[in-house]
DNA sequence: TATATTTTTGACTGAATAGTTTAAAATGGC
DNA sequence: GCCATTTTAAACTATTCAGTCAAAAATATA
């Protein structure tokens, strides 16, 4: 195939719009802003990446297959999928991970901004939520077949229930955005799991 | 005082803006619909509001205050303020109020939004949703006073707990928009309220 | 009634934004 | 080496937006 070379890796760039999409939000991320942080010109962007909309689209599908992926392996491999679960949650609250958790959860910010704005693209974000949640039923099941949760607990509403508390955080660590406050509340809902 | 009078109700037209800020959030509201909703001239609107960040803060606290006293009101003179905590939680999934919720809390929605928009914007939210906290913690001590609730409950670390069910349910409504779905996630998420 | 004051109206402004276009640069296949 | 093809670069465009302004309308006070 003739034609000049791409300069810049689809990877690195689409990591810079992740950070861009991630912090400003889909509408208030101007093009001017992802051009600045994906070190790209407008005419490269719009050749490689269609538009905005498309942009997102790709970003999101690439943010999330890395996640989940990587969530879903853990399940796998370790043998107290619980651990596993709890350290997710865990997380949020980690201080060396502040920066990053301080600017919500991806998924949620964009089915709260893009409700009203894009019906397409909300629908993008809940369904890649919907896979997380099925993901925790994993982490469920697995612990319950290994005897380390009660038979009788229903998995499939505790999948929702800890999807509610994960999207609930979303905006209560704005609230509250020390380790201190967010914790007791985890603490709380994850009770549960033993 | 000499001068024209205001031809419209500043009360009405205030509800009309809460409308649109609520259902489109605060940047996707265009002054042109807010224009239109609140059927006034741009030189009125400016010239009553100042503009509009400022016509924003005073929806807030309009719709704040009347939410919050209502609900005030109603853990003061219900007997059973854990009843009027449920019913408060258990309105999100009435099929009557579908429509309205489906808008999701607005403090939430701003909160969201603002974050990295606004800061002060964002912090007026934080601080109604702190209110909304308060009024939660004012229905468990009332109950925990009149033997409802375990003595040993920590009302304010359940407060906040439900402020972050509450928080949840935003983005989780969104996923699941039916009663059905969502009812079962609130039952199991209010157990700790007999 | 005369005047000062306030509200209303709608045209106007300047800035920002997503997206387009055109030409130059680079590169592989023939 | 030449040509077809692709990427890059940056100027350009059309639209949308929040906010301003100046003139007209309305009204209280004196």
């Amino acid at each position: 195939m003739a034609g000049r070379h791409r300069t810049f890796n689809e990877q690195t760039v689409l990591e810079k719009a992740t950070e861009v999409f991630w912090s400003k939000g889909y509408e208030s991320a101007t093009t001017e802003d992802l051009l600045t942080a994906m070190e790209l010109n407008k005419g490269s962007l719009y050749n490689a990446f269609g538009n905005k909309k498309q942009l997102f689209k790709t970003v999101i599908d690439h943010y999330t297959a890395a996640i989940f992926e990587n969530f879903s392996n853990d399940i796998k491999m370790n043998e107290n999928p619980l651990v596993v679960l709890r350290s997710f949650f865990r997380e949020v609250c980690d201080p060396k991970e502040l920066t990053a958790h301080m600017k919500g959860c991806f998924l949620g910010n964009a089915v709260s901004e893009l409700a009203s704005i894009d019906g397409e693209l909300e629908q993008l974000a809940i369904n890649k939520l919907n896979k997380l949640e099925k993901l925790f039923k994993e982490a469920l099941d697995k612990a319950q077949v290994q005897g380390q949760l009660p038979a009788d607990m229903n998995t499939g509403i505790t999948a929702r229930y800890l999807i509610n508390i994960w999207n609930g955080i979303n905006i209560t660590r704005r609230m509250y955005p020390s380790k201190k406050d967010l914790e007791p509340i985890l603490k709380m809902s994850l009770q549960m799991l033993p």
